[in-house]
DNA sequence: CCTTATATTTAACGGTCGTTCAATTTAATT
DNA sequence: AATTAAATTGAACGACCGTTAAATATAAGG
């Protein structure tokens, strides 16, 4: 279901043309999926946001399930990136602290997604249903679960005492939480009624810094 | 959008058949919202599951948007009660520990989903997808954020320096957190390899209790 | 420049969608 | 038992869905 049935050579190198057209569809698919859920975006609303005709979607992104893969692999290997770099640059600089190593799994996507790049906060709404829901599951393990378990390694050799599926359930927890700062800014905005702007990815380390020193 | 046009008033009472149409319809539209998202679920699915034919559906559940709202409101003023109940019990005897308040609001909805009943597990799914999604912010503030608000101000009674703001962001962490034992308990399983059972409700507690002490 | 693989368009297929409306059946009220 | 409001059925509406096939345009490779 994922790929096609005959994977023919590539004979000719794709034109500049059509690469950009590809790039536009990944992005207007992105954009619809994170803002309408996968069932909610249409293949027709997709096509119509990249200026193409539907068949074209089709064309580079195969079937509808295919695109979403794509979408969401797109962007993944970059994060995953990002996340073991800021991790390797903590421990370079002898023992990090906990809340150091947290920070360099948080921290990567929130400043891609704070940093005014509208493909990226859509892309962090994706990471949010990818995780949610099942439908997702190899999906999620493709792309998250390298990642992840490399975390959770490490926090469990920071913790030593501490049983492996509690460090894991604890990840799954922060990583949720860290998610309900991009999917419900709105409830929070609405609890603590008013107030000025302040840092939730802070509190949110200070948060989870907590809850796994408690192990 | 939300009521007709015309509440013309009731002129007979509705017979027992009706109202037992009406609560498959109902515990139909929950199983399947639930399973599949909002956008995901047919009108027709819903009718089809309650042995039912689909104009039934809007007759007793309005447009389908005024049937998820009917679904997430059926049993948010229970579970609001529930754990206003044991919030007060906990109060009762004496100065309640941090943990025992947010063992209040926790522990009722875990009772229900992980107590067998099977329509509570979706209702516990429902809750995810409201708290998700902005789509539902209307129907967030009139079911669950009077409940939350409670909470938030005994936890910030019991810690006076703690900002507001603080409080409310870390209940939001909270309870995303723990909507994901129900939504993402297949990544826990995942990451964890292997593992016996292990209770996820007291491990989000003891997280989550930690997390807000450090503040 | 020619050939032709690839990109793109155009058009249509068979389904499913939410919703509506006019019968028809059921049962609460008098 | 008669009246008729309310529940339920059956059928259809127009719109949109994902996908596909064939025709045409573009441009890479020789």
């Amino acid at each position: 279901m994922m790929t096609q049935t005959t994977d023919r050579p590539r004979l000719r190198a794709p034109s500049k043309r059509s690469l950009a057209t590809k790039t536009r569809i990944l992005d207007s698919a992105e954009r619809l999926f994170a803002a309408r859920g996968f069932d909610g975006a249409s293949i027709r609303d997709i096509a119509k946001d990249a200026r193409v005709q539907g068949a074209l979607v089709a064309h580079h992104g195969g079937s509808k399930e295919e695109l979403f893969y794509k979408v969401v692999a797109r962007r993944a290997e970059e994060l995953a990136a990002l996340r073991i770099a800021a991790l390797n640059a903590a421990l370079a600089q002898g023992t990090p602290s906990l809340r150091d190593v947290l920070r360099s799994f948080v921290q990567p996507l929130f400043d891609k997604v704070q940093g005014g790049d509208a493909a990226w906060a859509a892309y962090g709404r994706l990471i949010a249903f990818v995780s949610a829901d099942e439908r997702w599951r190899d999906l999620a393990r493709d792309c998250f679960d390298p990642t992840a378990r490399v975390f959770i390694a490490t926090i469990g050799g920071m913790i030593p005492k501490a049983r492996p599926e509690a460090v894991a359930a604890r990840f799954v927890f922060m990583v949720s939480a860290s998610l309900s700062i991009i999917t419900s800014t709105w409830r929070v905005q609405t609890l603590s009624q008013e107030g000025a702007t302040y840092d939730l990815v802070e509190d949110l380390l200070n948060f989870a810094t907590a809850g796994f020193e408690a192990l």
